[in-house]
RNA sequence: GGUUCCGUGGCCGAGAGGUUAGGCAGAGGUCUGCAAAACCUUCCACAGCGGUUCGAAUCCGUUCGGAACCUCCA
């Protein structure tokens, strides 16, 4: 299915056709984390709806090639021009008394264990600012080399009025006005070796004290917070690739400052299409360790959390993003978590529904239009900037039809079987391979659980033919206290976890 | 203060000059031994005030409210 994809560019705000630099190939890079603490639910937002994109992507057939880096050195915290400011990471390895790439191995992990809960697929490429430490080290050299570069101490600036000078166009990402920029009056504090309050550090001078460093020609030392991209951007998709993607938060100065360095370096802005998720907030407001207002994706799906009544599964939770755009922002309440979940459940259940259908043989019946127009009209949704929301509600008038055959309100004499079977790959394609959902209710597929609970079952139904409700009663009972929910259809009874 | 963006029914959330978004909740109904679940039908809307227009939730101005970045926090 080839539709012509559109998409919001961030760097010309405005919606774009999508032409990949290769026909049939995408690059696509993503910023990751930086591992020096359990993955932010927000951040899970954000690879989940790249996920999505990566996703639908790969639908429609493109040769993607993913790349999200971990960031596990040179994003500091503090104030950067008085020299007081320290590696996250460092910081964290300090304060837990573990070498700095054992905080990195065990957040990297748990940040891989928690994208495989949300369903999220691996990138193509996942590569970490510590293993290109050369390749860094050659774009600051090639940025010294064009004249955009200053060396001050042992540590090397970029300097913005330069870059400015001969492109003009620093700032255009994150709407800065350069004059602004130039005329700003903030005092340099009297330790700052920068030339230029807008300048930033691409390579940094290492303390004594300071673990994680490397020799360069300037110092030993460690790279600029924003270079690991533009290197690792560089290395693995070209001076100049498609698109470009990150959290909103990080359009200034992270990504502004990585195509300056990329232009610096190379003289081509990095990527063609730059695409910005939106933040997510809780209750309304900016999820904030300090006052409370958080919470984590362990606690989310848990329930350990005074912000929720109970836990919501991680596909309630991926289901629950898919209902809003990438590019807005999405408010996490316990009352709309409780609506996803039990809208994700219909959704499954149609699904279900649908599979063990079967059309009338002849072509084309009075139905076959409408449900056309609707899967048809799903999938252009997506190609319409990643339109999820407007998909699923596509998907969800699909439903509705879906339930009316079931109960007979509709007849299968008015849909013919291509339309049947048509509808049945594309729906389960929707809601398994792009949506990225998967099936929470059965899982241990035809295993002991399985089988003990058919048996369970088989005995209540027993009982019910036999009009013995006491016993029926019993099991229904017993079987809610363990928080399964018996469904009793006219075909039988089947079950759920709650 | 500067730069972006948003305010939609009880809740979440699409849309973007004239047409039903969708999900959840509510109401009515179907089914059921009872119930639950499921299903069907259905009510409720575009922050306030001006303006443009034959027509505005959608465009313009303005007021109020919220968010992000500029400053550690995704």
């Amino acid at each position: 299915m080839k539709v012509a994809l559109k998409l919001y560019n961030s760097l010309t705000r405005q919606k774009e056709d999508f032409t990949p630099v290769v026909e049939g190939r995408v690059g696509l890079y993503v910023c990751g984390p930086t591992v020096y603490s359990d993955v932010h639910l927000g951040n899970c937002r954000t690879f989940i709806s790249f996920d999505l994109i990566y996703r639908y992507l790969l639908y429609l057939g493109y040769k993607v090639r993913y790349v999200r880096n971990v960031t596990d050195v040179g994003h500091l915290e503090g104030d950067v021009d008085t020299h007081d400011a320290e590696d996250k990471i460092s910081k964290k390895a300090r304060l837990e008394q573990l070498e700095p790439m054992e905080i990195a191995q065990k957040y990297t992990n748990g940040f891989h264990e928690m994208m495989h809960l949300f369903n999220v697929l691996p990138p193509s490429i996942e590569p970490r600012a510590t293993g290109h430490i050369p390749e860094q080290i050659e774009m600051v050299e090639q940025i010294i080399a064009n004249g955009f570069g200053y060396e001050a101490n042992g540590s090397v600036y970029f300097d913005v009025p330069a870059f400015i000078e001969k492109y003009k166009n620093y700032g255009q990402l994150s709407g800065r006005v350069v004059d602004d920029l130039l005329q700003e009056t903030r005092d340099l504090k009297n330790q700052s070796e920068k030339r230029h309050p807008a300048d930033f550090a691409i390579w940094m001078k290492a303390s004594d004290e300071h673990i994680m460093k490397w020799n360069s020609p300037w110092s030993v030392g460690f790279p600029g917070w924003h270079l690991e991209c533009s290197a690792m951007s560089t290395k693995y998709l070209g001076e100049r690739f498609d698109i470009h993607g990150g959290g909103n938060d990080l359009k200034f100065p992270h990504h502004e400052n990585e195509i300056a360095q990329n232009i610096g370096a190379c003289g081509n802005t990095p990527a063609n299409y730059w695409l910005h998720t939106n933040m997510l907030l809780l209750n309304g407001k900016k999820m904030s360790k300090s006052d409370g207002n958080n919470i984590t994706p362990v606690e989310l799906i848990t329930g350990n959390s005074p912000h929720v009544s109970k836990g919501y599964s991680p596909m309630t939770v991926r289901f629950f993003t898919l209902q809003s755009h990438y590019s807005s922002q999405l408010d996490l309440t316990d009352e709309a978590l409780a609506a996803a979940e039990k809208g994700f459940r219909r959704l499954m259940e149609g699904n279900k529904a649908l599979q063990s259908f079967v059309g009338s043989k002849d072509g084309n019946k009075p139905l076959d239009a409408e449900i056309d127009a609707l899967i048809n009209g799903s999938f252009s949704e997506m190609a319409d900037d990643f339109n999820a929301p407007k998909a699923l509600a596509k998907l969800f008038e699909l439903v509705t039809i879906i339930n009316k055959l079931n109960d007979k309100h509709l007849s299968f004499d008015d849909v013919s079987n291509d339309c049947i079977e048509r509808l049945k790959n594309c729906f389960s394609d929707f809601i398994f391979k792009i949506f990225g959902l998967s099936d929470e209710s059965t899982n241990d597929g035809g295993g002991v659980v399985d089988g003990l609970m058919q048996l369970i079952l088989d005995i209540r139904s027993d009982a019910r033919t036999n009009k013995d409700w006491t016993t029926s009663d019993k099991i229904r009972n017993a079987l809610s206290s363990l928080k399964i929910v018996v469904k009793d259809n006219k075909e039988g009874s089947s079950w759920v976890k709650e």
